[in-house]
Parts: structure tokens; C-alpha cells; sequence
DNA sequence: GTCTATATACTGATAGAC
DNA sequence: GTCTATCAGTATATAGAC
């Protein structure tokens, strides 16, 4: 939309530091000065470039969606089985430890009842879902991998991948301070579980 | 601490009011007058019984903690090694069935932080963990589970769980109207993927 | 113990100068 | 486009009558 390079650049700017702040506070437990504190801009000139905190909000999610559902899209029914699954774990696995803002952006967003997101899980994700788990129900039926509900098989995968990004706090906590970073451990975890889970 | 029946009985009712509003909230998102409508109390009347909205979020954090490990408190070094854990899975999948405001509470609180639980996780949480991992390592060590990282184990199994409350919504839109209780599905799922995962 | 009324502070958003 | 000043609405918490 008509935007200057200048005007892209702190949209972008904004979105960061939105970003930031809704996913460790939560949308409620952000103030628009927050905000604009930590994209170095005064209130009114943050509500110059969107019209509302609630705006903000929305935009970061709509973004988020198509982004966060990229590697379940590439999953590939001509490939073979495990490891498309297991590419699809490492991915999510990934995107919990390069993107965490993200996953807890999302994750505040379902658990307060995704007021805001809610219809686009079902016009957006459902469909996709379905598709993938009929393809997964294929492999399966063929007798290519161990059977199981597919819908679940998803669900477990985006659980087990995205706590270590949503209870990070917690992880830490348990591993303690000699395990400086717990993903490849994790991986290593995640990827002996699905292929025991799975593998024929 | 000395007090009357009555005291008791509508401290209870605030608690269970605030737990109702905090869950599906947040912190931030709530307000003492949503909690004072729902406990049926004047504003003031609710203040009266606690001292500040964070003294009620607080008290309820802790008195869930107890309850949050009780399950794996049971978990029994003497029985046997499957059937223990498919009966830790069981009874956290039975918690988000049966409890899962509680649920969602503690998510939130460990999604923002852990600003106000975070001690508990080193003092109360790791060593239970660290207690019960290194009985399923004996487990492992001696043939009896197939070997995979304990403390990997049990977060597992909580994300696993969890899952089903703190994503309820995101289950139910995915799984749609047709279904109308995911849990026992959950559970065969839960019981299939760990028997895979950890049987000799 | 419980209420009405209110003090005090914060927050989202806008007006208007530059 | 960006700022200072400020409004209107809301929130926590308290004062004081009963």
C-alpha cells in the first residue's frame, strides 16, 4: 500500500518491539507506552502509524499465522514418511528456539480463548490440518508407518515442540544453570519418541 | 489461622471466582470488580478478606502448586516401571480434564515469566524432578524402560497433557463440532505413544 | 462485616502547535 | 511526521457511615 521506504522501516520497528513486549506481558498486560518506549517513539506518533493498540495486536498475529504454519505446508506426501515427520518436528523444534516470541505470542493468544485469532483456526488451520492428517492416515494405511490418530500425531508434535519456547522458564529451571541450552538435547529426545512412535 | 467457618467458606468462594477470572484472563486481564461480581461481593466487601488482587493470585498460585505435583509425588520407585509412568500420564491427562483453569493459570504465569511462581520452580519443583528422573533412570539403567533422557520424559509428558487445556480451543476448532470430547482419544493416543516409546 | 462514595493512579486515544 | 498537553475512561485501593 503506497508505503515509503521510511514508513516500512518503522512499521517494522514498531512491530518489533510490539512484539516484544505482547509476548512476555500478554495483550491486556501491555500499555502502548511500553511499547513505544521500546521502539524509541512517543505514544502519539506509535498511534500515528497504527490506529490502536488493538491494531498492533491483530496485525502481529495475522503475520504470525501464515509464518507459523509454513513447515506443516511443506510437508510432502511424495516424500518418504519418517523423516518428512521427522523434518516436521526438527522445523517446529526450530522455530520454539529461533522464534520464541512468536510461540508465546501465539500461545497467550489460545490459552485467553483466542478472541481474536479463533476464526482464522478455523478457516485456516482446520483445513490444512485435515489435509496433512489425511496424508499422514495414507502412509499409515499402507502399512509406511506405525498406526496412530494422525490429528493427534500433530497435536503432540506442536505440543512437545513448542513447550520448550511457551515454559521455557520452566525447562531452565529443572535442567538448572549447568545446561546452557536444552534444544539439543531436546532434538535428540523428540527425534528418538517419533521414531519409536512411528517407524514400522 | 483463627478463622470462623464463615471467614473460610467465602474465601473459598473468592478463590474459586478469582481462579474462573485469573484462568481465562490473565493476570493483568483481570479486574477486582469481574472477581467481586463472580464471588457475588461488593468490591470493598472482597478487599476486605484480601489485602490486594496479587495477594489472591499469589495465594492461588501456591496453593496449586501442591496440588499441580501431587501426581508425580505418587509416582512409585517400587511398582511397575510402564505402568507407573502410564499412570502419571493418566492422572495429568485426568487434571486437565478435571482441573483446567488451573491448568491455564499456571501456563499463563509460566508464558509471562514466572514473575511471581519462579522461586517454587528451584526450590519446590527441580528436586521433586530431579528425585523422580533419577529413579527412571534406574528404571533404564537396569532394562526395564527403554533408555531415553528422563528429564526429557517428563516434560514430555507434561506438554503432552497440558496440551489438552491450555489449547483446548485450538483442539476443539481442529478437531471440529464432531467431536465432541477429545479427552479419550487424548488418552489412547497418550498411552499408545509412550508404551512405543518406553516398552523393552 | 458490608456498604456507598471517592481518592489516586494509570491507560488508550486525541487535539493542536510546530 | 512528531511532539506536548490533555481528555475520558477505567482500575486499585481506601475512607467512613452503618
Amino acid at each position: 500500500m503506497g508505503q515509503t521506504r521510511i514508513q516500512r522501516t518503522k512499521i517494522a520497528v514498531i512491530c518489533e518491539a510490539a512484539l516484544d513486549v505482547f509476548s512476555t506481558h500478554g495483550y491486556r498486560g501491555t500499555t502502548v507506552d511500553q511499547i513505544a518506549r521500546a521502539a524509541e517513539l512517543s505514544k502519539p506518533n506509535l498511534l500515528y502509524y497504527f490506529p490502536s493498540k488493538e491494531a498492533i495486536h491483530t496485525h502481529l498475529l495475522n503475520q504470525l499465522m501464515d509464518t507459523w504454519l509454513d513447515p506443516l505446508r511443506e510437508l510432502d506426501h511424495t516424500g518418504d514418511p519418517l523423516s518428512e515427520i521427522l523434518t516436521y518436528v526438527r522445523r517446529k523444534l526450530a522455530m520454539s528456539r529461533d522464534m520464541p516470541r512468536e510461540s508465546r505470542l501465539f500461545a497467550n493468544e489460545i490459552l485467553q480463548g483466542a478472541e481474536r485469532i479463533g476464526p482464522a483456526l478455523s478457516t485456516e488451520l482446520k483445513p490444512l490440518v485435515d489435509d496433512k492428517a489425511r496424508v499422514i492416515a495414507e502412509w499409515m494405511h499402507a502399512g509406511r508407518l506405525r498406526a496412530s490418530d494422525p490429528h493427534h500425531l500433530l497435536f503432540s508434535i506442536w505440543s512437545l515442540t513448542q513447550h520448550y519456547a511457551d515454559f521455557d522458564v520452566q525447562v531452565r529451571a529443572v535442567l538448572g544453570p549447568e545446561v546452557d541450552d536444552p534444544f539439543p538435547e531436546a532434538e535428540a529426545y523428540l527425534v528418538t519418541m517419533f521414531t519409536r512412535m512411528l517407524s514400522v
